[in-house]
DNA sequence: GATAGTCTTGATCATATGAGCAGTTGCTTG
DNA sequence: CAAGCAACTGCTCATATGATCAAGACTATC
C-alpha cells in the first residue's frame, strides 16, 4: 500500500482518505469491530484505529447530539458553571396563544420541575420558604412524602391588609402537610412604614422566634418577583407609588424575600430594605441549600441579579429566563 | 433517584432523558470515559453505558460521515455490491467550462485512477489490454514498475486503414515498457467485412497466436466505447453508416473490445459480432481479473451493459457514470 | 395488603480499544 | 550512493467497554 502510493508519488486519488471513509462507514454505520473492519479492508486493526482517529480529528465524522432537549441541558450546565451552582433545572415551556397563558404555563411547568427537583434533593432539617404565586404553585405540586424535613418556616412577612390575599399561609401549610413537618409562620407584613417599626416587630416574640428559626434553617426555597404594577408587593399594598418610583430610580429589577435587588445583585434601596421584615439577604446567602425559582416572562433581570447576589445554590427556571441570564451575564 | 421518580409518578421532567443527554455530552464532546461520566453524574458506569446505548438507539446522538468524498465511496460500494465486483473506483471530476473539456478531464482523471488502482492490484502473468483514447490515457499514467507482469497482449484488432490512426500500438507498447513485459500485438482490423474473413484471419498464426495468448491471460484491462459518430470504430472506419444504423436498431449502447452490447448486457447484433476480431465476450468473462474503465459523459448505458454482461470484475469510472448506473440498474 | 411479574440495577467476565514502543521503509541530502 | 531522518507499521500491555447474569425494587393485581 505504502509502496503503491510511493511509486505514484503523492496519494493523488485520496486512496488513504477513501480507506478512512470506508473504515468509518463500516465502523460507525455497520457497527463492525475495528478487527472486522480491518479484515474487510485488508489492513491491520491498528491501522483501522488510526484511520478512525484521523477521521475524528479531521472531522470527517461528526458526532452530534440532536435531541430537542439538549439546549435545556446546555443552559443548565451553563448556569451551574457560570454561577457556581450545585445544580440547575431549566424547563421547556411550549408557546401559547396569549402572553397571559404563557406566564401561567411557565409558572406551572417551572413549579412542577421545582417540586420534582426538591424531591430529588431530599432536604432535611428545617426548611425556609417564601410565598407568592410561584411558591403556591410549587407547593401544589409537592407529593406527600417528598421530604422528611422537621419544620417548615416562613422566611418573610406576608400578612396583607389588602382585599387580595397573599395566600402565603397556604404555601407554608401545604409544604408542612406534604412532609409531615411542623410549620411556623411569620405574622407580619412584608414591608412596614419605618425601620423602627420593623425592629420593634422583629424584637417581639411572635415575629422574632420565626425569624430565629428562619436564620437557623439550612435550606431555603424561594421565588423571584418582578418590579412593577404586577408585583405581588404592589397588589398586596406592601409598597405604594412612591416606593415603586424610588425603586425604579435605584435600578431595582425585582425582589427576593421582599428585598429588591439591582442588576448587579445588591440591595437596590437600603432605606426600603430596612423596612422589610424577614430573613436578611446575607443570612440567606449563608445557607447550605438555597433553591431559587424564577418563572415567566420578564424574570431574566431579577434572576440574574439574584444569581449575582450569590444567594442561590440551585436554580429552577424556564428556558427563556435561562437564555436571557446566560446572554446577559 | 428511582425512589424520586416513583414518588413523582412518571418521569415528568425527562429527568432520565436529561441524564442521558448530559452523559452523551460528557462522553462524546468532552471525551471522558464512561467511568468519569458516571462519577460526575453520580451514577454507576453501567448506567452510563446504558444511557449512551439508549441515546444511540433513540438517535438522540447522531453519528454521520460528512467528508465530501463519502458519496464516491458509497458509489464504489454500491457498484461492488450491486454487481458483485472485486472492487470499484469512482473519481470526482470538477466541472469545466465546456462539455468537451469535461470529457477530456473525465478521461484524464479516470485514467489516472485506473493506473493507480492497477498498480495497487499488482496483476501478474499475462495481461490483455484493449485500445482507444481512454486506454491510451491509462497507459500514459502508468509508472515504471507498476507491475511484474510477464506479457502484454492486445485483446482485439485495431489496425486501421483510415487517416486517423488508432494509436493502439502505443497503448500496448507503453504497458510493456513500464512493466518490462514482452508485448504481443493483434495484427488485424477490429471488424472485417465477413464472418468468413474473420475466421480465416483468426486461423492464421499472426492473429491466432495473439488470440490464444489473449485467451490464456488471466487479466484483462479494457475501456468502454459509446455508439455513435464519435465512436472510435466509426472514426477509424471499422464500421460505416449501415452497421451503425443496424446497431442502433438492435439497441446497442456501446462496445467492449469492439463487441457492441445492448442495455441488458448481451451482444446487440450477433451478425456484426461474428465479423469482430479479438477475444470473444465469454472468454473475457472467464478471466480472473477484468478491469473495465469508463470515462466521460454518456458512458452510463454502456457501463451498465458491460456490468450486466458479467465481464467486469473491477470498475473504474467517474461519478456521473457511476450515479447513472446505480440509478438505472 | 400480599404476591407474582417485570424492570432496573450492579457485578463478573470476555472482548474491544487505546497508549507507548521498537523495527522497517522510503525519502532526503550530502 | 550512502547515511541520516521521518513516517508508518505492527506489537505488547493497560484500560475501557459490552454481554450476561443474579438480586433487588417497584408495579399491578387480586
Amino acid at each position: 500500500m505504502a509502496a503503491g502510493a510511493a511509486i505514484l508519488g503523492q496519494d493523488e486519488l485520496g486512496l488513504e482518505t477513501r480507506l478512512m471513509l470506508r473504515a468509518a462507514q463500516l465502523y460507525y454505520r455497520l457497527h463492525l469491530t475495528q478487527d472486522q473492519v480491518g479484515e474487510r479492508l485488508g489492513v491491520s486493526r491498528f491501522k483501522v484505529g488510526r484511520l478512525l482517529d484521523r477521521a475524528l480529528r479531521e472531522s470527517a465524522v461528526r458526532i452530534e447530539i440532536v435531541h430537542p432537549d439538549v439546549r435545556l441541558v446546555e443552559l443548565e450546565d451553563g448556569l451551574v458553571g457560570r454561577f457556581g451552582l450545585r445544580s440547575a433545572v431549566v424547563v421547556d415551556v411550549p408557546p401559547t396563544a396569549s402572553a397571559a397563558d404563557q406566564e401561567l404555563l411557565a409558572r406551572e411547568r417551572v413549579a412542577g420541575a421545582a417540586a420534582a427537583h426538591l424531591t430529588a434533593l431530599r432536604p432535611t432539617g428545617a426548611i425556609g420558604v417564601s410565598w407568592g404565586r410561584t411558591m403556591l404553585e410549587v407547593a401544589a405540586h409537592l407529593r406527600p412524602g417528598w421530604t422528611a424535613a422537621s419544620e417548615i418556616v416562613q422566611l418573610n412577612g406576608a400578612m396583607s391588609r389588602s382585599a387580595r390575599p397573599t395566600r402565603a399561609q397556604e404555601v407554608v401549610e401545604r409544604f408542612g402537610l406534604t412532609s409531615g413537618a411542623a410549620i411556623q409562620l411569620m405574622p407580619a407584613p412584608a414591608i412596614v412604614g419605618s425601620p423602627e417599626l420593623r425592629e420593634a416587630l422583629e424584637r417581639d416574640a411572635s415575629v422574632g422566634e420565626t425569624l430565629a428559626a428562619a436564620r437557623s434553617a439550612q435550606t431555603a426555597i424561594f421565588s423571584m418577583g418582578v418590579l412593577g404594577l404586577e408585583s405581588v408587593h404592589v397588589a398586596s399594598n406592601f409598597i405604594g407609588e412612591p416606593d415603586l418610583a424610588a425603586l425604579a430610580d435605584a435600578g431595582a429589577v425585582g425582589d427576593v424575600l421582599g428585598r429588591f435587588l439591582s442588576l448587579d445583585g445588591r440591595i437596590a434601596l437600603p432605606s426600603l430594605d430596612r423596612r422589610t421584615i424577614g430573613l436578611p439577604l446575607e443570612d440567606l446567602c449563608a445557607k447550605a441549600l438555597t433553591v431559587g425559582v424564577a418563572a415567566g416572562p420578564g424574570r431574566g433581570p431579577i434572576a440574574l441579579a439574584a444569581l449575582r447576589s450569590g444567594c442561590i445554590n440551585v436554580m429552577v427556571t424556564d428556558e427563556a429566563t435561562a437564555t436571557w441570564v446566560i446572554n446577559n451575564a
